[in-house]
DNA sequence: ATGAAAGCGCTAACAT
DNA sequence: ATGTTAGCGCTTTCAT
């Protein structure tokens, strides 16, 4: 654990003044072949490497692509795992912030881990799952999957009306004519955007409207087992739940088994998300898919043309995929 | 994309020098509570906040552990989970920095990184599967799975001969007597210790030793493909094989299928490391898997306790976990 | 209680 | 070809 070599150091043994040393490590011109080769051998003896924090404090390009998190997550791995991917090659490196790990200021983690590292340290950000909006940053900004309003200029997420709009359309096409929803959260943008779907998948079919057949569940567990009890308590209950997602079907399949019902034969349930826990389910989980990787993707994409001083993109909406399991299945005859 | 709030601006706004927002910031004593209440406000309207950057070259400590990896890949991104989950409710945030992504230097990454971050950015590093020794670092350093010789001082693991053996033993449970191995690269620790581990097995089971029954896999596929056909050409070929990769037990299970051997029924393999595509093979294969997640949180806390200023601890082995799928059972009765 | 000044490691404009 | 200097944003003495 001996201390950093610092240019100094360096500038120090090889004789030279800190510029020189400056000028051989970025390649400038006007330094003697001779002095280069002396000092590239010091740097060598001496295990040198320029401080990313001091030069990045000079100059504004770092060639670094921050990922901002709440916290490392599946959700937030597999993302990076796309945009690792898409990165390769190019010029920039990858580094990702998770700033929500201490106790403390948990809301708004993205604006100030932005403010941390941006301008300095990052030439550019990806933020995972925002909770609030990003008025001024002092760099490009790419937002995937915001919780909340729409207004981050750049954003990438899944198509969440036409996921549900699938999900409902599978159950349809099963034979399915009662269909109950057990709704997300509220304030989460996703939830509202699910639910539409849902009502589009429906008024598509020419099933008429009940809104006894949908219940919040509000994506929690607790709340959705209380939304399917209702739902099949209902006097003419539904063959069939959407629920907004796998937390929450899962919750209904809890609630099917403690009333004796066979799932699918009684009951066919799908959620969305796709989490890891859904295959694992039995029966295994149906439900839509997230395609995270291509999200991520996605997102570099955008933010590279962005740093190439192109305009912003219109949002960019990624399809989601239906992943039929074994909890649907058409409902029993009658 | 505004330019960035310094603590100039805010001083200027607020009519106070720069050190007495620092003093505001950091909680230092000797300010008027009626100037900190201002300076507070000015921040709040600002929107400031310090610059990681900027605050990390005079502080020796950041309260960020730098993860440092060559590329976000599903090995290093399970790490990341559990060293993420270990490090919450800790003051300490995290940082992921993958340096190998540009196509120069690929070779001894981790001591460029490691010398760019460490010192100033970064409490202290934990760095996955490094390949070369680093000799001396800015800041205290943990390595997981280290690919070359054991000269790092602090190291998490899995059991390498440990988790061979158990597959080994896992082939033999089955009433097996004739085991081939292919080997895994010559110049990794993890090739010779998993062979250990294969030989140990088989000593402690009393089987005369065949050196025919090694191959030369080099973990790679098709290396691993002639491994694999020499060892079903011997004139007494084995009836199991233990791969000291998937990669290498997933050719070996190509080659089984180009030779009409049923699996397992004529032939069982067994590989180690348990990949995605493991699960995925048909049959599924058999292996043996790392503890990746546990592993993470190991290392951290190895780390933790090398920030506050313990001593180096012994190196850490993760015990391999057997995964027994359907490509492995009992030799046809002969 | 407040501010001026030095310095962390580095780069770039400007001498020499 | 080389060195001197200023300054990036910040914290910390050390005056005042």
């Amino acid at each position: 654990m001996a201390t950093r070599v610092t240019i100094n150091d360096v500038a120090r043994v090889a004789e030279v003044s800190v510029s020189t040393v400056s000028k051989v490590v970025n390649g400038r011109y006007g330094v003697a072949p001779a002095t280069i080769a002396r000092v590239h051998q010091v740097i060598n003896e001496l295990g040198y490497e320029t401080s990313l924090v001091a030069s990045s404090m000079r100059n504004s390009r770092t060639n670094i692509i921050g990922i901002l998190v709440a916290e490392f997550e599946p959700f937030a791995l597999e993302l990076l795992n796309g945009i690792s991917a898409t990165l390769r090659g190019t010029k920039y490196d990858l580094m990702a912030y998770a700033g929500n790990l201490t106790p403390e200021g948990h809301i708004g983690w993205e604006r100030r881990s932005l403010s941390r590292l941006g301008g300095t340290l990052i030439d550019g950000a990806i933020i995972v799952t925002p909770t609030v909006e990003i008025p001024h940053s002092p760099v490009p900004v790419v937002a995937i999957d915001p919780q909340a309003g729409t207004d981050m200029p750049i954003i990438v997420d899944v198509d969440n009306s036409g996921g549900a709009q699938k999900a409902t359309e599978h159950l349809l096409g099963l034979g399915h004519q009662r269909i109950g929803h057990i709704r997300g959260r509220e304030d989460l943008k996703s939830a509202h955007l699910r639910e539409a779907g849902y009502r589009q998948a429906l008024e598509n079919a020419g099933i008429p409207h009940d809104e006894q057949l949908i219940e919040q569940g509000d994506y929690q567990h607790d709340a959705a087992v209380e939304a399917a009890r209702r739902l099949l308590d209902l006097p003419q209950p539904p063959s069939a739940i959407f629920a907004a997602n796998d937390i929450s079907a899962l919750a209904a399949l809890g609630v099917a088994a403690e009333r004796g019902l066979a799932v699918p034969e009684d009951l066919s349930i799908i959620g969305f998300d796709d989490i890891p826990a859904a295959a694992q389910s039995t029966p295994a989980l149906s439900t839509v898919r997230q395609p995270l990787h291509e999200m991520g993707s996605h997102a570099v994409r955008l933010l590279l043309s962005l740093l190439d001083g192109e305009e912003a993109t219109a949002p960019q909406q990624l399809p989601a995929v239906l992943v039929p399991r074994d909890t649907t299945a058409p409902p029993r005859a009658n």
